[in-house]
DNA sequence: CTGAAAGCGCTAACAA
DNA sequence: TTGTTAGCGCTTTCAG
């Protein structure tokens, strides 16, 4: 199955006139006479001619088009980030190639290179869990590759970077579910190599130690990503039936929240746990209760990276003042019906 | 910021050979010295060659690249049928462009060509509620663009579609109300222009046949896709402040779903109206209530929609054996505890 | 085994 | 106002 496409040439040999004729009379440049003009234009619709953007490509050095690595596109924390990405993307008449890392960072890599392969001009990029070296980017930034880090980043490369407060966020949750009345509380989380994972953890933390609550090694849980229920249930179960197990959980990704809450349901329908966790998912407004909710404006995370990456891309001078942008997220608390803005 | 990338004429300049010879030994063909090939190799990796995608692209005329058009990437069902769309792709070597069209007709459009500038291989497009005419997809057909069209379909193209027996999910669902005792049924769903509405409208009406039921024009409420929440408050506030209200709730979107069960936990959170919608929002496996929900493989219909994109890629021949294939729905019924497969 | 040359579709000097 | 030419990076005959 093959795409033929009319060309110039095709155009020039019916008209008769040469190829560079027919590309003057697309640019409206002055310098073709309005009768030749409307005769390309008029043959050109007639035949449907589209530019090749292959060649466009090959010529101009650009492909409008921008990549982005996430971990996964069914999670409504990306699915709402790459929202944001394409609406900016979609106004600079550029194009967003989307893909998934799976918390893997060979396909990450992978993905880097397939990416690069398709000639974008610049990278999103939100690093996944397992990702610690960080010279494969590095490496691609130096052959001028315009990279913006947002949600998940890292310090050992420099450049722009949109991050979430994350310690702020945890710390609030943990404080709200303290100020509820609860006195042991646990935490369910992602693997321990990335940042959002380790603020989080020191938000936690750092509560637990404002009001003088012990930290217990053993109630901070750390779930794979290939597993999660699974690894969550295990958990849990440990968990809630030792005497003196936790009163509350405080979930740490969406991943984490949304399988717990629903474990919870199943397992402990009646109990009444304390809960707090991180997540966008639209359906906690309606669910009237106690639960405190993290809600990271991931649509604003999308737009603002992207907006950087096109200050890099546009910018003809190799960029050095990076910066790192830091976004505050909402905690829900229907206890007291408000929504706080950390 | 320019990508400035070495090409095999640096390499062939710096190991004083020919371009060709250069070329050749990226292909492990027979016809070069073990020993060029070795120092061309090596020398590449040195320098971090890269062989140029736009060159690629324009000689060999083919981009390994795919364009998706949905609604909304941020809607779990697309984005889990990106997640399949992906994977299929991803195993090809392929990648994704996404858009949106935001069920704008025009931005639909305005994708596609966006999409065929940056020289995709094949569409995979799920259309607007508010795309009637689809000429300007017969004209991509004809100049040899394969598509196949996924979730919302037309009868107005020749091509691989997928779809789900919606007809068959919505009756369903609706009968299941039914058999709780619910009476008066209200249907709340998108607008009526395209396939899945209609379908889903006629599921809804031939269960209140069966029941005997009474059909009420008044109680189906097309909501537009912009202020889906606010349509909804309005039509609920109407709906159960009359007399003679409807007693259940049938919604046939992800966002209506959402939108009325958000509602109704704030308007009536006591009353104990009757509740069946679509909807992929993992969350719902956590209400242990009497919801009735219509769970779309998503990530199924993704990958199947992309496997049949790439039957048609990959034969030669201009394929006429059009088929359109029907998925089925899950319909969880927690008041029964079972999963029904529809 | 290797080099020279043409060409993919298009743009952009440079001539005419 | 138009045509000619060269070239973007790569592949691929066709000669050597």
């Amino acid at each position: 199955m093959k795409f033929k496409s009319v060309t110039i040439k095709d155009i020039a040999k019916a008209l008769s006139i040469s190829k560079s004729t027919v590309a003057r009379a697309f640019k409206d440049a002055s310098d073709v006479s309005p009768a030749t003009k409307t005769r390309v234009l008029e043959y050109a619709e007639k035949i449907h001619y589209r530019p090749s953007p292959a060649a466009l490509n090959l010529k101009q050095g650009q492909s409008l088009s921008i990549g982005v690595v996430v971990s996964e596109v069914a999670n409504t924390f990306f699915s709402e980030a790459i929202d944001g990405i394409e609406s900016v993307a979609f106004n600079k008449g550029y194009s967003v190639i989307i893909t998934q890392s799976h918390e893997s960072h060979q396909r990450e890599k992978a993905n880097v290179v397939e990416l690069c392969n398709h000639s974008i001009e610049g990278l999103l990029i939100s690093l996944s869990c397992l990702t610690s070296d960080l010279s494969y980017l590095k490496e691609w930034q130096q052959k001028g590759l315009p990279i913006v880090l947002f949600d998940k980043i890292s310090d050992d490369i420099e450049t722009h970077k949109v991050k979430f407060d994350n310690y702020k966020s945890a710390f609030e949750a943990t404080e709200q579910l303290i100020v509820q009345g609860y006195q042991k509380i646990c935490h369910i989380t992602a693997l321990p190599f990335v940042s959002i994972t380790k603020e989080r953890l020191n938000g936690y933390k750092a509560a637990l130690e404002k009001y003088n609550l012990p930290f217990k090694e053993d109630w901070v849980v750390h779930c794979k990503h290939e597993n999660t229920t699974e690894e969550v249930e295990q958990a849990l179960k440990l968990l809630l039936n030792c005497d003196d197990g936790p009163d509350a959980i405080f979930t740490a990704s969406e991943r984490t929240t949304i399988a717990t809450f629903c474990l919870l349901s199943m397992l402990q329908p009646h109990k009444t746990l304390g809960f707090a966790g991180f997540s966008n998912n639209d359906l906690f407004n309606s669910l009237a209760s106690k639960e405190i909710i993290i809600r990271q404006p991931a649509y604003e995370i999308g737009k603002l990276a992207t907006e950087l990456l096109f200050d890099i891309i546009e910018s003809d001078a190799p960029n050095k003042n990076f910066e790192t942008k830091v976004l505050q997220a909402e905690v829900l608390n229907k206890k007291y019906g408000n929504v706080i803005k950390t």
